[in-house]
DNA sequence: TAAAAATGTTGGCATATTGCAACATTAATA
DNA sequence: TATTAATGTTGCAATATGCCAACATTTTTA
């Protein structure tokens, strides 16, 4: 495999559970704290942790709160959009802005105008 | 703010329940998909789409599908284990892997010692 | 501006998650 | 190796989420 190249998309909806919980357990164990500690912390049931972290999945809200738990919170600073732009150039677009999708479907025959 | 540097820990569940809605919603509409399209190719309901952009949670599992739907799998690489070592190296410490979190709470008056 | 399409909202029901407690199993400790 | 502590497992009730459909609202289109 090409270095720092991957195909996520071929690991299943199961893997990407698994991934999140091994993430969780072994942050949580290079802490040193036991499920219980971490579960007190976020708030949550110890029983959530188990199932979490052994990849049985949750909901994103208790996902969050463990990650707190841990001071792993920086890690969703990867979902932040980033667009940084001038004030003016700001304001010109917010105008134009798309709030939905277009009705459009065919993007073949006639071109798209880019909002910037 | 310092530049690069930002204070996660202040922000509240709900508020990164809205950020990582927000992201979808952005990344939806960047690639001009209706809510109803990346339903369909996430294999979930609309309104369970509506439920998390809008920050309403839900749970890992259907976020895990959005993302697969806009293509966007490869934000959770920043949740894999980095840290790689010679297959030698991972024998010797295979052996002495830590399983558990340790009985030991007091971790000032005597050193703990690394795994590695 | 009228029509069409996308998005938001509601309620009812099915399913999943959470919390809790008790017990079983396994790893770490002394 | 015996003991202790951490983790895994189970069942049940309470709560939350997901699906579905119908309708309201808002944006986009023509």
């Amino acid at each position: 495999m090409e270095k720092g190249i991957k195909y996520w998309h071929a690991m299943s909806d199961p893997a990407f559970l698994e991934l999140l919980g091994n993430f969780i357990q072994q942050t949580r164990l290079q802490q040193n704290k036991t499920q219980q500690q971490v579960a007190t912390a976020a708030g949550i049931n110890r029983s959530t942790m188990v199932q979490i972290e052994n990849g049985g999945g949750g909901t994103l809200l208790s996902f969050i709160q463990i990650l707190r738990a841990l001071e792993q919170l920086q890690i969703l600073e990867h979902f932040e959009i980033k667009q940084q732009f001038s004030p003016l150039q700001l304001a010109k677009m917010e105008q134009k802005k798309r709030q939905r999708a277009s009705a459009k479907k065919d993007t073949t025959t006639k071109k798209t105008k880019s909002n910037w």
